[in-house]
DNA sequence: AGCACGCCGACT
DNA sequence: GTCGGCGTGCTC
């Protein structure tokens, strides 16, 4: 049956008809429909590419208040319900045929708002991905129980402390926040420094978050792990901005995937409402629904954390980037290291450098020096030592003082071995994979495939004898407490008995841990070393720059040179890498690194997009993108080819990496994403990954 | 995704 | 002579 609203079906009880005539057509079998914008434009939660698009519905009156922009809907799609996201009520529908109802409105609560889902809109441009894949990374999924919760009263308004002292070192700073406190919207990209407590990097983002609130907005800060918003909610705590709870909803809410569906959700709405003025989380929170948004702050962009591991891929960076210029509000990435993407902003005049001086700089950090094999020379055979003299001498002597740091840049026992007599490397006998050892007593075991080597003998010479090629935390462990005797050694990690430890007592002690992992130290470390220094800054795009942002953040947490503090980098690294943490240097590699990759034409300077999948399927998809230069396709090889073969997918997977100048990286996206529209619509088999400005191009 | 319609092989 | 393979098409 076909309605047509404004005539005589629709007219209510005792009430005249209205009087303009709405084009909208609509198959609702006689029920009214809503007065006011009767047609729902709706996002279906359907993953085809192809369906990426607003389909609309007639809204019927029963649902004219609850089907607001932004709500959780149930609508008739082909024979199938499906889940929806109303994006936007409106008069007429553009739609020619007759308009389904919306079957039911799942929660009336506008969970995604206006401002986040143009921001998923455009996300999901920028890397060629649908707007439900982006959808499910931004809204997390409902709990009615939560939702049904009482809201608590506002404690009064949040009036946090005014003050820029942990910026003070810093040239550009206090300006940057006080053009945050005044409304404005200023970009910068910070190169933070160690420093005494209330001047740390915590400290400087809480200053920077409370100015902001103090200008009658709200932030979002978004950080690598879940102990890193701790820290950054305890620094808020200090600078006025306490931690939000469900009873006192007033300040900062934690936001983090691991917490759980109900604590996650029941935060989410806290933002949403605008009980949390301030929002501090993990990778996902990018998107969390910040009333009033005047500064988003991402920390440490070159930890792998903030790359989201899902389709369509988003970097928390480029997302904050992007939410900024979409929300109109201050923007701040920071790190002790600096990224080449990070210094790319910087040198296309987007965003601001904010650094401190030579002077400051040196008077904050620690006394760093790198011990190569050549430096070592005269120490003799002793030289080749994974912990030379000079190395064992400073920890000996600055544990007196504290504790010391040492980072390994390998987890576990012996990760890497090779062959006793020949020195080849050791590999599985099935995939090929390296082989490892994972206990003192344990047997060889594959990294790839996991299965156990028994028996082992070397492809090459037939010897069957492994020696260690990698040393991990474990062992390291091991070997430091034979060495220091009676000194207490702790190891913190992912993979440690004791999982990450957050914080070390002020006490003489060894910290073995992994990068990522470093606990802090409340007075600093009186020492660190930083072992295998050329496993750290191994090849490929990016190692460099990866290494000296590691070896960055455990020399972040050792005392001043003035108190003693003392940086050891062992092994041989690359000179550029070395050199810029002896110098403390970030800027310069990144700058360096950044004008390298213009002339080979890599990103950041250019924009890539990787196509994998089986070789029919990528070169279909390449095969629709006009006007890109299109590098391969190469058969994928490494830990995830193994993986697959060992898991019997049948067909060998291939990559092609498309190329664009930077400026035509939209254009790109917006064909890669037509042409996955196609793929979807035939239903070309097989599964391809579309991926931009992929992270391990190497 | 899910389900229709629509043209060519082996079976009650 | 039918039952059924999955190749295109559509879903507001």
């Amino acid at each position: 049956m076909e309605v047509t609203d404004g005539g005589e079906q629709l007219v209510l009880d005792g009430l005249p008809a209205p009087r303009v005539r709405r084009r909208v057509r609509a198959a609702t079998g006689g029920q009214p429909l809503a007065e006011h914008l009767p047609v729902a434009r709706v996002a279906i939660d359907l993953p085809p590419a192809h369906l990426d698009r607003p389909f609309e519905y007639a809204v019927p009156a029963s649902m004219a208040q609850s089907a607001v922009a932004g709500s959780r809907v149930k609508v008739r799609f082909g024979r199938q319900d499906v889940d929806g996201y109303v994006l936007e009520r409106v008069e007429t529908a553009e739609h020619d045929g007759e308009l389904l109802p919306l079957r039911r409105v799942v929660s009336a609560l506008p969970v995604l708002t206006p401002a986040v889902a143009r921001l998923a809109r455009a996300v999901a441009d920028r890397w060629a991905g649908t707007l439900v894949d982006v959808l499910r990374l931004a809204v997390p999924p409902r709990h009615a129980r939560v939702e049904g919760e009482p809201v608590g009263e506002a404690a009064g308004p949040l009036v946090p402390h005014a003050s820029a002292s942990a910026w003070t070192a810093f040239r550009g700073g206090p300006a940057f926040l006080q053009h945050v406190t005044s409304g404005g919207a200023p970009r910068a990209v910070w190169t933070a420094l160690p420093g005494a407590p209330g001047e740390r990097w915590t400290d400087a983002i809480a200053q920077a978050v409370a100015a902001c609130v103090l200008g009658g907005r709200g932030a979002l800060v978004v950080v690598p792990d879940a102990r890193d918003v701790e820290r950054v909610l305890d620094a808020l705590d200090a600078a006025g901005v306490p931690r939000w709870a469900a009873d006192r909803p007033h300040g900062a809410v934690r936001l983090t995937a691991d917490d759980g569906p109900a604590v996650r959700y029941r935060a989410f709405l806290a933002a949403l409402r605008g009980g949390a003025q301030v929002v501090v989380g993990t990778r996902a929170s990018a998107f969390a629904p910040v009333r009033d948004l005047g500064l988003v702050v991402c920390w440490d962009d070159g930890d792998g954390l903030h790359a989201e591991p899902r389709a369509p891929y988003p970097h928390v960076r480029e997302v904050l980037a992007l939410r900024s210029e979409l929300e109109g509000c201050a923007f701040l990435v920071g790190a002790h290291g600096r990224t080449v993407p990070a210094q790319s902003l910087v040198a296309s005049g987007w965003a601001r450098e904010v650094v401190a001086d030579r002077a400051a700089t040196r008077s904050r950090t620690a006394r760093v020096l790198a011990l190569n094999s050549t430096e070592l020379a005269r120490e003799g055979p002793a030289a080749a030592a994974r912990l030379p003299t000079p190395a064992w001498r400073t920890i000996r002597d600055r544990l007196a003082a504290g504790p010391v740091l040492v980072q390994v840049p390998r987890a576990g026992y012996l990760p890497v071995v090779a062959c006793g007599r020949c020195r080849a490397s050791a590999r599985c006998a099935t995939c090929h994979g390296p082989l490892g050892i994972a206990s003192a007593d344990g047997t060889p075991t594959c990294g790839w495939c996991g299965r156990l080597a028994t028996g082992w003998r070397c492809d090459e010479c037939g010897a069957g004898t492994l020696r260690s090629v990698q040393v991990g935390s474990q062992r390291t462990a091991e070997e430091l407490g034979r060495a220091f005797p009676g000194v207490p050694v702790r190891v913190s990690g992912a993979r440690a008995a004791g999982g990450v430890l957050a914080s070390v007592r002020d006490v003489p002690a060894l910290v073995v841990a992994t990068p990522g992992a470093e606990p802090v130290a409340p007075s600093g470390y009186a020492a660190a070393v930083l072992l295998d220094a050329a496993t750290s800054a191994g090849q490929g795009l990016g190692a460099a720059e990866d290494a000296v942002r590691r070896w960055l953040a455990a020399a972040a947490l050792v005392r001043s040179s003035a108190d003693g503090g003392q940086v050891l980098l062992v092994g041989d690294a690359p000179e550029r890498a070395a050199q810029a943490l002896v110098r403390w240097d970030p800027v310069g590699l990144a700058s360096r690194e950044l004008d390298e990759r213009a002339e080979l034409r890599l990103p950041p300077a250019v924009r890539v997009a990787s196509v994998t999948g089986p070789r029919d399927a990528v070169a279909a998809v390449v095969e629709r993108v006009d006007d890109v230069e299109v590098l391969g396709p190469v058969p994928v090889t490494g830990a995830r080819a193994a993986e697959r073969s060992a898991v019997g997918a049948l067909e060998p997977e291939v990559r092609a990496l498309l190329r664009v100048p930077r400026a035509q990286g939209q254009a790109l996206a917006r064909s890669l994403a037509a042409s996955l529209s196609v793929r979807s619509a035939r239903r070309e088999g097989g599964t391809v990954r579309v991926q931009l400005d992929p992270t391990d191009l190497s």
